[in-house]
DNA sequence: GTCTATAAATAGATAGAC
DNA sequence: GTCTATCTATTTATAGAC
């Protein structure tokens, strides 16, 4: 029985890290059911013994990606925002396919078309964002700024063709959070 | 033939306006054809007579929503940046369906899933958009972070289910920009 | 140029065997 | 819990009448 269960939550583990990857780098509408269980290697039938819909999944997925984007940030304690933002704010974090990226960048427009469950669960995540900043600022309002200029920076950055304009804002974003 | 050449193209308006409107919303996947066709009046045959494919349907129209979206900020030459980050990072600019919105916040994360040749109409209107930025500021840098804290604020401020952090965003994100 | 009808593919979700 | 099979609905795109 005990194994049963760490089983099916090492089951339920794959399906969501599958899942996380997936959907940060094409949204919600342009991966179905069958290609993450794929990803997964199981098959569509085994989904719902897991999760109750497609926008559960989801969910779920975004917090598990914003655990592993986590993972990559810089693990000193006295690291600084500037650090931070160095790492958040790089090519490597906005190109890599290999690395977990963060959910707020990657599917920032996607959240707002999506129920209010996946909201409250993307507010909470930022407001998470939004507080590690506030322990190297002490205020608020830069903060927000912040995370703006990191969450956004990345967003956008993604969106564009033009790839020295692209590095440019990367550029700009790190500086402006540097004046802070 | 002079009459049925402006009829064509206000046929073709019509349909712009329409799946500007939606796609803003509801980002690509989650339109149809045949909703942008049912919002312009018309059935879904009729559609390939003036567009070759979906893709090429959302690329002119996020063009047509920038166009609708210009209209909308402070006419007056010497509108400072102030100005215009205060439409721009407004509950109205948020929440009004009925207005115009921008499509370089509603829809980033959602540009960075498409085809080339959609992120290279994104990058033309972001340049432009930096380019009235910077008049004011005459300093590039600056008018890119500017950017960054109109539409990342933006379209950070639609993902969040909490109306108070959303609202303390906004106006975070114009206190940047006055700072400038 | 616009319509109806349809082709062809794919989606989310469920049923039942093992 | 995972599998195969299937239901039902929806999608993009095309064909042909008017």
């Amino acid at each position: 029985m005990a194994w049963n269960k760490e089983h099916k939550q090492q089951t339920k583990e794959k399906i969501l890290v599958s899942a996380a990857k997936l959907f940060a780098h094409n949204g919600f509408e342009k991966i179905s059911i069958d290609q993450v269980m794929q990803e997964a290697k199981l098959t569509r039938g085994a989904f719902y013994a897991h999760f109750k819909s497609k926008s559960d999944l989801y969910s779920q997925a975004i917090i598990k990606g914003a655990q592993a984007a986590q993972t990559r940030k810089p693990k000193n304690s006295n690291a600084s925002l500037a650090n931070i933002a160095q790492y958040y704010l790089s090519q490597t974090h906005r190109d890599e396919y290999d690395e977990p990226p963060c959910p707020l960048a990657f599917l920032v427009s996607d959240i707002s078309q999506q129920n209010e469950d996946i909201k409250n669960t993307y507010t909470q995540i930022f407001k998470g964002f939004v507080n590690q900043a506030n322990e190297h600022t002490e205020d608020q309002q830069k903060a927000l700024q912040s995370a703006v200029l990191m969450i956004g920076g990345l967003a956008i950055s993604r969106a564009l063709s033009d790839e020295d304009l692209s590095n440019d804002l990367l550029t700009a974003c790190q500086k402006a959070i540097n004046e802070f």
